[in-house]
DNA sequence: CGCCAACTTGATGGCTGTCAAGTCAGGTGG
DNA sequence: CCACCTGACTTGACAGCCATCAAGTTGGCG
């Protein structure tokens, strides 16, 4: 099993793909969110690699030096932290249109492991070149901030959800995060498939797999969802949410 | 118990009290790190207006409209999510010289609520005046990026505490943690007041007092730390260190 | 077709939560 | 100054949720 494979993944060369931020399907979710289009133009150039990940890949790991974000452009990875002695947290789950490597900023290292879950597209974003952009472009200086805040924001629910909720109030609230974040995309929100392994959803709710796996069973009993492997539906969104137990107030 | 005065919280004239970040005792911890100092005084502007918390006193709550970034100048502070149902979310503690409001730049509110364990002196930072500057400040602009880079590497950290290790895992991780930012801020590293109950540390730490409570004692029969209350010594850090499964790698 | 990873399900155990009682420390009022 | 009161903390007994261990099933892939 290649688990790691030096960085084969093909560099793309953007002028060749037609790519640009500006004319980009993802504009409305990923950074260039509310820019007007003379400022769309100017960061245009922005983005000039593209990296194919697959799957397996790591985009990068902890401990190599920090030079650039990371946009999905299409595919499907999370974030894991490892400790020495081999446990393993997994800290998100990220798709198309959503930032990754903002942990790099701070030490100029990343650090933290991100994999691709699926076959990828990332889009390259060398921070240099954007914190410089930011400093001319107000509007994209505002969105980077707001990523990175809704970030933070993102975890403080996590922190919630490890702290204080039982196994089945996480899966079902991560189940309906997961629904929301597909139905922006276009997708279905009553059903998709599941790209982690119940291991890595584990990881991520602070459970073990067999624990998700029952809370699977548990659900799909009462009606709420149905399981087959990775393919969820969900049946009752409404009893789903009665299932977290209650909402940030 | 005046559990919410209004905002009777004194705010002062920054002209009056010498405080500019430049000859603030922090400016080695806080936001102005690594400037220069010609971009110091460039922003010697920025705090125009300090708030004084006594205990018990919110900073700001969630829901409230998001306006400035608040410096921790003196005294200690927590932050915590709420649910519908009364669960309480710790999301973290802040000391001298961190920042606190990073959580209102993506929905422009507050997304938590903000409150003093102890009489405290904060440095209103008004954000619109913060972004300006740091558009025309390169140095102030990375540091800030570093600092929201920096406040999701800590969240990584405590996911991995809370989603990953066991009651005394945690305590222990936070011990050194916590010693290790009062040594920072030239303090003794091996002995100091709590300033948060059992239960506010143990919502932090996905725990119930008493749990915490217990992990105290375990730790003390074993000569690992000596316990008097809030009044904490830690004997042999070494050992701490041990109790923490295995380091990030 | 066979292999293997991923998943499901059952039995059991332990860590931590819950409930309860008691101790301690600090602050207030007599 | 001391008694009292209250919130914070400690400690014990017990219970429950989830982890662990184990066995079996499913589905994908070579």
């Amino acid at each position: 099993m290649p688990e790691n494979k030096p960085q084969t993944s093909r560099v793309l060369d953007l002028g060749r793909l037609k790519t640009a931020c500006s004319s980009c399907s993802l504009r409305e979710l990923c950074l260039p969110v509310g820019l007007s289009n003379e400022d769309l133009a100017r960061i245009d150039g922005l983005v000039l690699v593209r990296r194919s990940l697959a799957r397996g890949d790591h985009l990068f790991r902890a401990g190599d030096s920090f030079q650039s974000l990371y946009a999905v452009r299409s595919g499907f990875l999370k974030t894991k932290l490892l400790l020495e002695d081999g446990r393993e947290q997994v800290t998100g789950f990220q798709m198309a249109g959503e930032l990754i490597g903002l942990d790099g900023i701070g030490t100029e290292r990343h650090t933290c492991d991100a994999v691709a879950l699926e076959d990828s597209e990332i889009c390259v974003i060398p921070f240099g070149r954007l914190e410089q952009l930011s400093r001319e472009v107000t509007q994209l200086q505002q969105h980077l901030h707001k990523v990175m805040s809704r970030e933070i924001v993102r975890e403080h629910g996590v922190m919630m959800l490890l702290g204080s909720m039982r196994a089945e109030e996480r899966l079902a609230a991560f189940l309906l995060n997961l629904a929301q974040r597909l139905a922006a995309r276009g997708y279905s929100a009553s059903e998709f498939n599941l790209r982690m392994t119940r291991e890595e959803l584990g990881s991520y709710l602070g459970l073990k797999l067999e624990t998700v796996s029952r809370v699977f069973s548990r659900f799909q009993e009462e009606g709420l969802i149905a399981v087959q492997q990775k393919y969820i539906q969900i049946k009752d969104p409404e009893s789903l949410r009665g299932a977290v137990g209650g909402e940030a107030c």
